[in-house]
DNA sequence: CCGCATTTGTTCGTATGTATT
DNA sequence: TAATACATACGAACAAATGCG
């Protein structure tokens, strides 16, 4: 762990898992081993590279942790294929109309909703006391049929009372919005930070538990200022990635930004 | 991998080293451990929880990937102790400033400077063939003595000839500029992204090799839209985080920006 | 400065459990 | 059901880093 990255000359020192690490690595960038392919299985690599089975799993986990190959118990070790979504942030920015621009097929999936008590960080965001309850919607969002984020938003159950009756009603939430005398609203923050994923974020993204995630936590506001909505977004880390493209010419208004992306 | 988060019935099926690492975890949160703390050694918790060294050094070896703890040979295992800096992306976003307003203490030292061959990725977001050479900066950064940042810059060599001459000089980019006759200039672009640390980035960032950083990618371009610009920057994914403030409909107060300090 | 005790790092051998085919 | 392949676990030994006398 604490130890130095790769140099050329100090093989022998330091750990034979480290050279079975470099060589499948090595045979993966070279294309030897393609994306997709199946690795040698764990007593082949002991018999090639003549270590014991410890410094193969160890040579094997380190290149999963780092996301280059996928192990499944019981079939076997391959090499991982990636491709990453660049997912533009810009004034009106929109979950499929972002994703159809780039050649990808959007898709959304239910988790859950239901009204809860509000987490002590979804109160401090919508400035509501401890206790009040939110109405929380959980979903999953994929491109081309491959997870991509997590999103749980949360409403202010006092400010949109019996939005589980409208939401079952199949209104989307710019309807219930409309409903209660918000016809549009601004995105007043926007946090990023990085992690890894917790709890079941990697399974339900699909993606190696040491692969990071990124995190987008926002906070709209109706045209008064109170807080309407709170979200908390996790994407894949290893498929998605954030741009903020400025236009040029003129010089950029004091626009705020007006946010809204699911579905 | 492929198993349920934690349930709480199934202690004993799949694996001791979880139930050891979900003690620790929980002596940790508990308070029962401090940060900073040494944490038992290996041999007392092999006895204590009645598990082999192998069992016990997984549990750690979890942990320290998570970030909880930190392992250090020959000395021992201790509590991880970490704190986010929130940086704010504004209009004009100033590391010094930014810093200071959270009351941290921001230094940078430089790491090297050089004019180099364009990387395939530098010339194709400046614009440049594939061959043409940029002046490159590379810079650590730090908030209260604690890296936070890596970046490198790159500069277009036959746009700003001589500059390393400027720059043994003393001239600060924005000197050299305005000699080049480039009174301000535009963020053209922004790309956000995570993955994990890779070379000496993590012992440069002083964070573990298994902590994710977020990646910043800009190009900035003249008045007329030609990049000079590109840099990359790797922040330390568990001390840091963004945030976008939009100003909302009516501007609440004066701006209160008094002094401001360039970098 | 040297040597020793302590503590973590690497590696081997071996056995058994669990998932997949 | 059986074979294959990865997961977990125990024991043991030696290497490497650290700190102390």
């Amino acid at each position: 762990m604490t130890n130095d990255p790769d140099l050329a000359t100090l093989k022998s020192r330091s750990g034979q898992w480290q050279v079975v690490e470099r060589e499948i690595s090595r045979a993966i960038t070279s294309g030897s081993l393609a994306p997709g392919n199946k690795l040698p299985t764990e007593t082949e690599l002991m018999d090639r590279f003549n270590v014991g089975r410890h410094s193969v799993r160890r040579a094997i986990s380190e290149l999963a942790a780092a996301g280059k190959i996928r192990v499944e118990q019981g079939r076997g070790t391959f090499v991982e294929e990636h491709s990453v979504i660049t997912y533009n942030i810009a004034r009106r920015t929109r979950f499929r109309k972002n994703l159809l621009e780039q050649g990808r097929t959007p898709s959304g999936q239910p988790i859950s909703e239901a009204e809860i008590v509000a987490p002590p960080t979804v109160a401090a965001a919508l400035k509501l006391e401890a206790g009040a309850k939110v109405y929380m919607i959980a979903r999953r969002s994929f491109a081309d049929d491959v997870p991509i984020s997590l999103s749980h938003s949360y409403h202010p159950a006092e400010r949109f009372p019996n939005m589980h009756l409208r939401r079952r009603a199949g209104e989307s939430v710019t309807v219930i919005y409309a409903a209660f005398g918000i016809p549009d609203y601004l995105r007043q923050s926007t946090t990023i930070l990085t992690r890894r994923p917790i709890g079941d974020e990697a399974q339900l993204l699909a993606q190696s538990p040491h692969q990071p995630v990124l995190v987008v936590q926002k906070t709209d506001v109706d045209m008064e200022g109170r807080p309407i909505a709170y979200s908390e977004t996790v994407w894949a880390g290893e498929r998605i990635q954030f741009t903020i493209e400025n236009e040029l010419a003129e010089p950029p208004p004091a626009s705020p930004v007006k946010g809204q992306n699911n579905e």
